[in-house]
DNA sequence: TTGCATCTGCAACTGGATTGCGGGTAACGG
DNA sequence: CCGTTACCCGCAATCCAGTTGCAGATGCAA
């Protein structure tokens, strides 16, 4: 079981969606637009990776949300379509903004660095849905590739 | 985050691999050929599907091997390269046999029951590396597929 | 048979995630 | 603009898969 460095801080986030959009997008789902809400998926919206609860509760320390919010919040993301949940080989929950407008059955790609442990969300990934078993329907098909991101390959350690 | 049934019991496991043979390919490793890992070798190499620690504890409950060691052994097993591991969906990890001679980029399909929360493993399934962004190596490819099993799709309820 | 490196059992611990509940607040109707 | 209330949040306790430290047992090679 590996050990992985500590991860970088995120990049200071600069722009982001109007407020209102925010709002609006999670009004739209029948739920209420709170500051953690809002918080949390801007975050999703401007992060170029999938996030932990740790990763958010980092990133938002200043703003005070409880630890337990931030996994509430994270699951309603989940619950409401907005969000993709994988389960990472660490045992950690990570969290990707989903497709808008994804199609009936979900495809994802995520890239697992060995060495620093940050996952990467892979765009442009065609994948498609292997042969079951008789009597088997799949509903999402995951891809996960885990090597070394390009920092940890430059890096001479 | 669901709630799933519990898990139908393991089939007797019937045929079973000679006891020499489980145990060279133990001392092959450079390992002691113990009853704890033996069992476990063998138990994998009967299941048609992958099995979490808690699959295998119930098992072997009357052989009185210990929780830790439990763990510790499918740790060898995937250090070893005789198993491999994944992290499911619910945060478990799920042990299946490797495949004997894996070729160096290890390629290995899952699926996951959303009802029962079972894995089975699926063979014969050509996985092709996505492309990656330049400067990333990837050492695995894992693609995992989750929807209903045969079982649960016969099942009324 | 013996030496000893390796393995096991026990108990305590870790850390991400979950739950229960009392108090707070967003959003609707007026 | 204000009251009502269903939904949401903070806090503290809890859960549970997995891990660690250590003393004692054991496979196995010499």
């Amino acid at each position: 079981m590996p050990v992985y460095r500590p991860l970088s801080s995120l990049a200071p986030v600069v722009p982001q969606a109007p407020l209102e959009d925010v709002s609006a997008r999670i009004r739209a789902q029948g739920a209420r637009a709170t500051p953690a809400r809002i918080a949390v998926l801007r975050m999703l919206q401007t992060a170029s990776r999938a996030l932990s609860h740790a990763d958010v509760e980092h990133a938002l320390a200043d703003s005070g949300f409880d630890r337990v919010t931030l996994y509430r919040v994270l699951d309603w993301l989940v619950e409401a379509g907005l969000a993709h949940r994988v389960a990472d080989s660490d045992r950690v929950f990570r969290f990707s903004l989903a497709a808008s407008r994804s199609p009936e059955h979900a495809r994802h790609a995520h890239f697992r660095c060995d060495d620093c442990g940050r996952v990467f969300c892979l765009e442009d990934v065609r994948v498609s849905t292997p042969v079951l078993p008789a009597g088997f329907t799949s509903k999402e098909v995951q891809v996960s590739v885990s090597g070394a991101c390009a920092e940890c390959n430059a890096r001479p350690s």
